[in-house]
DNA sequence: CAGATCCATAACCAAATGGCTATGGTTTCG
DNA sequence: CGAAACCATAGCCATTTGGTTATGGATCTG
């Protein structure tokens, strides 16, 4: 639980891995070399980054072949946002309609 | 902008420091003493992490005597709120466009 | 005034982090 | 089949990070 929303702070502490999040979340499924060629560094630097991201869940992956398609998996902010309501209610209304929508997208 | 969300995603990834602003949005104003009997660890590493969370905004201070008072400031929370935010709008259209085509391939 | 308390800063150190090249396993293609 | 492409992992290295002790300035207190 505090656990799951450390793996997500840790992973979105970096901004080329909220890059690579960005990019999934705003073009859909890649592959590592398309990633790859966006991030501007090496290939080997994109898989560390997705191992990281796959362990606070945020990212998915699909093997099609020899290449991996990772997509965004928006719902696993949801750590966050709950962490963020426990502590103020400053940002209640601004957090409402990400809620509504984490909760309709869980499974 | 983003580089304040930076700030702020990097200040909340370490637990120490998620923890020392969980204590001040819930018990209110403390001094650098009282924060560092919670943390467990000594007065000038918590005074590093402060000078991280002031960076980010996310606490205030007010110096009294010999005594600096921090307070937590959750509207710093705001520019990872809207980041968050900027997503759950993207899907709310990918899942309006899911509604409108399961509509129209409804009989 | 003299000592004690509160805090920030400096200097240092081990561990974690983010990058790289090298390598190897699959899978595709000529 | 042999070569090329895609990706993950391993090993290496420089920098950052989170902790420590040492120190000093400012403020209370006896």
């Amino acid at each position: 639980m505090t656990a799951e929303a450390d793996n997500v702070f840790k992973a979105l502490a970096d901004p080329t891995r909220r890059a690579i999040f960005e990019g999934l979340a705003r073009d859909g499924e890649q592959t590592v070399h398309a990633l790859t060629h966006h991030a501007g560094i090496s290939q080997p630097a994109v898989s560390k980054h997705l191992v990281i991201l796959k362990r606070a869940h945020l990212v998915g992956h699909r093997r099609q072949g020899r290449e991996t398609h990772y997509r965004a998996r928006p719902q696993a902010l949801a750590p966050i946002a709950d962490w963020m309501n426990l502590y103020s209610t400053f940002w209640q209304n601004r957090l409402d309609h990400l809620e509504d929508l984490l909760k309709r997208m869980d499974p």
